[in-house]
This record gives structure tokens, sequence and C-alpha cells, in this order.
RNA sequence: UGGCCUAUGGUGUAAUGGUAACACUGCGGUUUUUGGUACCGUCAUUCUAGGUUCGAGUCCUAGUAGGCCAACCA
């Protein structure tokens, strides 16, 4: 038992079972993708519930790939899967695969024949779909229902054997076509599929189907608890019926319960939508920084830890829900804020020439990394005569919310002097090219000067133009401009697109933006939070924008 | 025109028959060498109608709304 207090339905009901008798050295999970795509967020929810759970009891969670579609299933995502797991930072106990479990399952499948309970059935895939009736009417029976026990072994052998082409026989559970669940209506329990299998070849020539496979896997890792989402529901009486067949009642029974899927607010989840805007260019592939996919997130600079904040966050239950893409996106910035050391990066640069300022002269700052952590200490940044700075920045004129550069007015240059602004010259077209200000020599940061701690409004920052590191930055942005582009079955998801969820502009970083390795994510400051994407080169340092900063600037100056 | 699941602020979750709580967002404010961070304040008669009870968000009934179920997918 746990010393905690269930934190939802779902730990409520392993302190139940627990309470009931259930020997907690028992407890084991279990997470079984399917590996025929790439994991995305709503799987990130699932893996933190039950890899969670395993930490919570400290117990076993076994990674379990559902492997028994050689048609949709590869081993590049099998090595995928496992790479997402371990960046979020969990660890299974058992790597299983439902493929090491097909002899076993082929000997009970013969075993249910033989005691009558299963069939091989020879009608086509649209006569079946006919007899099973609709939601509101009763199915009818199968004409090869009753065949002979030896009958069915002969011809499940065959099957077996590869004498068939596919479709043209399954073995189905002879359960009840009247039952008001579908799944009852005699599932199917093995279908012949011609293709070779991503990890047993061309070993079988026949595959059990999900509801077959699932309940009697768990029973053979002996999980405790197997957690999946509501769409399974109607699936757990057929699960329940499959582990009726088989259980010994001296080992663990397996059960099956259900959460709502954790759906997130401007983005897709289904991999087809999510292969419709790779294949369509919209994105550059599936880790594009702009896809919710878990190798996506990774390279738009997410860390793992906040996403699994943020899974822990929204909790789990049974109703359907859409999280807010800004609650993922505060676990970010609540993240990085503490992580991620601070750099200085002009995205819209314009000049700024401190006219009293010694021409050649160069002073070597100390600038914070972090203002949240001290400890994490100062980097150098030279300084001199000609700064960039953001354009939007300056204005000769403005009223008094604007606390930026303004002609007449003093603001602070971060780790540097204070300013004030004197003037500026503009091009023909009217647009400023170069701003001119003075800086006051005593106000130097840390110097501990009257003139230094004087306060002052605004706060800017800047690099030194001869100094000036050229980056490119990829600005990202959601890639739907609306809440749920997949709402509406009727409406094209892909009219919701974003067009301008990538900006990509070139910037001034100071230069200790050059070392900074793939991966590493910092604070541009009062910009955002900037990824070294893996694209960079050494002479070009590439970086993703993770996330903005929260600005309430932008809202009062709308 | 069947069966099953669900319904608590703008969003997500909690309250396990006894004063509707927490987080995010929004709004207002304090602090600040990031208009960031931090901190403070503020935003709900729990889908509707009946019933049980001293007492109902919670239990019961009916309604309403949303979801799931008719792949040889998982």
């Amino acid at each position: 038992m746990s010393d905690k207090k269930p934190a939802n339905f779902i730990e409520e009901i392993i302190e139940a079972d627990l309470e009931n008798g259930l020997n907690p050295d028992h407890l084991r999970f279990r997470f079984p993708p399917e590996p025929n795509g790439f994991l995305h967020i709503g799987h990130a929810s699932a893996i933190c519930l039950n890899f969670g759970l395993g930490e919570k009891y400290n117990k076993p969670v076994n990674l379990r790939f559902d492997d028994t579609n050689p048609a949709k299933e590869e081993s590049k995502f099998v090595e995928a899967i496992q790479k997402d797991i371990e960046w979020l930072g969990y660890k299974w106990d058992n790597l299983c695969y439902a493929s090491d479990y097909f002899q076993q399952l082929y000997d009970w499948a013969i075993q249910l024949i033989k005691e009558g309970k299963a069939y091989v059935d020879s009608q086509s895939s649209e006569q079946i779909a006919e007899q099973k009736g609709t939601p509101t009417q009763p199915g009818t029976n199968s004409p090869y229902r009753n065949r002979s026990i030896d009958d069915n072994l002969k011809l499940f052998e065959s099957m077996k054997n590869g004498e068939f082409g596919e479709s043209e026989h399954v073995l189905r559970a002879k359960i009840d076509m009247a039952s008001s669940n579908m799944l009852m209506r005699d599932p199917i329990m093995y279908r012949v599929v011609n293709k070779p299998h991503h990890r047993t070849g061309n070993d079988w020539k026949i595959y059990p189907m999900y509801d077959w496979t699932h309940g009697e896997s768990d029973y053979l890792e002996q999980i405790t608890h197997s957690f999946c989402t509501l769409e399974f529901l109607p699936h757990r009486e057929l699960y329940n019926w499959f582990l009726d067949q088989i259980v010994d009642k001296d080992k663990i029974r397996p059960k099956q319960r259900e959460f709502a899927r954790r759906n997130v607010s401007h983005t897709v989840t289904s991999k087809r939508k999510l292969q419709k805007l790779v294949d369509d260019g919209i994105v550059s592939g599936w880790d594009d920084p702009r896809m919710t996919t878990i190798s996506g997130m990774r390279r738009r600079g997410y860390p793992a830890q906040a996403i699994r904040n943020f899974a822990d966050s929204i909790g789990i239950a049974k109703r359907d829900n859409l999280v807010d893409m800004n609650h993922l996106e505060y676990f970010v910035r609540d993240y990085l804020n503490k992580e991620a050391d601070r750099v200085m990066a002009v995205l819209d640069p314009v000049k700024l020439v401190i006219t009293n300022y010694p021409e050649g002269k160069e002073e070597i700052l100390q600038a914070e990394n972090s203002q949240e952590d001290a400890s994490r200490g100062y980097r150098e940044v030279p300084f001199s005569k000609v700064l960039y700075i953001e354009r939007e920045d300056y204005r000769e004129e403005a009223n008094k919310k604007f606390f930026r550069l303004k002609n007449g007015k003093e603001v602070r240059l971060k780790n540097a002097y204070i300013i004030k602004g004197e003037g500026c010259v503009k091009d023909e077209n009217g647009v400023i090219t170069e701003i001119h200000a003075t800086y006051d020599p005593e106000s130097k940061s840390g110097s501990g000067t009257e003139a230094s701690m004087r306060r002052v409004k605004g706060t800017l920052h800047w690099v030194s133009a001869a100094h000036a590191v050229p980056v490119e930055v990829r600005l990202y942005d959601r890639l739907f401009n609306v809440a749920q582009p997949d709402a509406d079955k009727d409406v094209d998801f892909m009219q919701f697109v974003n067009k301008e969820s990538l900006k990509t502009i070139t910037a001034f970083g100071e230069p200790a933006l050059k070392d900074l390795e793939v991966g590493k994510t910092v604070q541009f400051q009062r910009m955002g939070y900037f990824s070294v994407d893996r694209d960079s080169t050494s002479e070009n340092r590439i970086f993703n924008r993770t996330v903005t900063l929260r600005d309430t600037w932008a809202k009062i100056d709308q």
C-alpha cells in the first residue's frame, strides 16, 4: 500500500485491490504500444500514468510491443518508441513483445477449439460483417458455427501452415451472436496475413487479433492492472471471457480498467493526420518542432520533466477533456525558468550608437547566467560603442506606458550602463537605421556606484555589433489556429493549419552562443527559450524557439 | 432508434453524505537590472427536474447534453 493518498480513481482501484488481499509484491504494470507509428503527447500521458504508478508503488512496469499486425508494424518504430520512453526518464522492467507469445496463444487456441469454444469460419469478411448485426440489431450465426472439432482443428492447422490465402478462413470464438456487446458476437481470434513480421519473419502465416492477444499477454506477464483508454471499455467483457478460458486460479488474474484519453488543444494526434502534415510538407517530418510527437517536443526543446509535470498536473478521469496548450507551455516555462541559463540575442536588430562612448574602446562585462540561481555564475560579454537592440525597443516618442528607449529618457542596458535616447537616423523611407544615445559612465552594472543603483524603469538586452554572432532562429508558433482542428468530421482539419507557424530569421547573439551544444536550451533574455537544433553546423548555430516568455506588454500594446 | 460510459468555474482535476478545494488562463495589484520570475487579491449557488436524508456535488429516478460500440486495426 502506498503512503500517499490516491491521486485519482485509478489509484483508488489499486488501493481497493490491495485492501481486498492483493499481495502488494505482486503489483505489476505495463505500457503496451503498437509499433506502427511515433509516440505523441497522448501516449506521453499514458506512459506517465503507467510508469508513474510503477514509481509510486516501486513496482515493475513492462514495455510490451503489441505487434500482432505485420501489415502495419516496423522495427524502426520499436526503436523510436524505446528512445522516447527512455528520454522521458522511465525504465521498464521487461522488454516484451506480444509476438513472443504467438506459440502459447496458438496452443491455447487449439485448446478452445477442442472445447468447442472456437471455430473456423470460411465466409468472406463482407458476409461475416453482415451477420454481425448492428448495435441496435442482434447478429445471426455463421453457417460454419457448428463445424466439427476435427474439421476445425484441420482447417486451423492448414491456416497456420500457409495453405490458404488471406481472408479465406478465420478462427472465431464461439460466444453469443445476440449479445448487446458487438465484440461478443463471435469475435475473430486469428486471421491469415501473408506478410513477414518484423521479429518472427515468415514463421507465422496466422496472426492473433488484439482482443485475443492483449489479456493473455497481460496474464503471461502477470500484470495486475492493465490500464487503457475508454474506447476499450466494451472490450473488457471480451478480455474477461478470454481470460476465463485459460486462467489458473493460483496465478494473478489481470484486471482491465479504462480512463479518458487526454487531449491537448491546437494539435492533432491521429496517425493519419500527422502523416498528412508530413506528406503535404506542412512540417519537415515526424520530429518537426511543431509536432506534438514526443520526438517533436524533444527537438523543440521541451524538457522531459516538463512533460511529466504536465501529465501529472492534468490528472486522470473518465470524462471527455481538452487541455489547453498553454497549460503544457506553463510547465515548459516553469521548468526552463529554473534550469535555463540566460543569454542575450537580438532577433530584430537595429543599430544603437553610444555617441559619448570612446571610439574603438571595448569592455568585457560580467553577466549573470541566471537570476534564479546565483550559483550558476557569470559569463563575459563584450561591450562597445556600436550595439544592436531590438527595433521594437525604441520609439522616438511614446507615452509613459512605454518604458523602453525613447528620446530624452533613460533606460538600462542589461548588465551594462544606463543610457539616454538622443535621436535617430532614418533612410529615405522613414525606416530607422541607427539610434543615437549617450551613456552614463558612472552607471556600470555591478560597480556599486550610486549612479549604477539608480532606479530606471526599463531594461533592454543588447549585443555588441562588432562581436555579434549571426545565428539562424526558427520562430515556432502553434501548428493550428483553432483549439480543436479535428472537432468536426465534415470539415478538413488542414484548413486550420497556421500558415505562420514557422518564421525563420537571422538574429545576432552574444559570443557565448557559439559554444552551445545541440539540444541545449537557453533563455534569450526578454524573448523566450531557445534550443539548439540538430541542423546546426559548427559555423551556423540554429535555434528553435521552444516557447516565448509570458508577455504582458504585448497585451497592453495592442 | 439498442447497450454502455460521462456531466463540478473559461480549462483540467479534487472534495468518498457534513462550510465546493488546487493548478492553469483571464483580470487587478506588490516586488523586480528580463513588461520574465516571485508574491497578493479576484472570477462557481456542481446540466435540469423530482426523490431519499437533519443534511446531497456525492445516493435513487427521469430527462437533457456529450462520448463509445457495426476493421480479418490496436
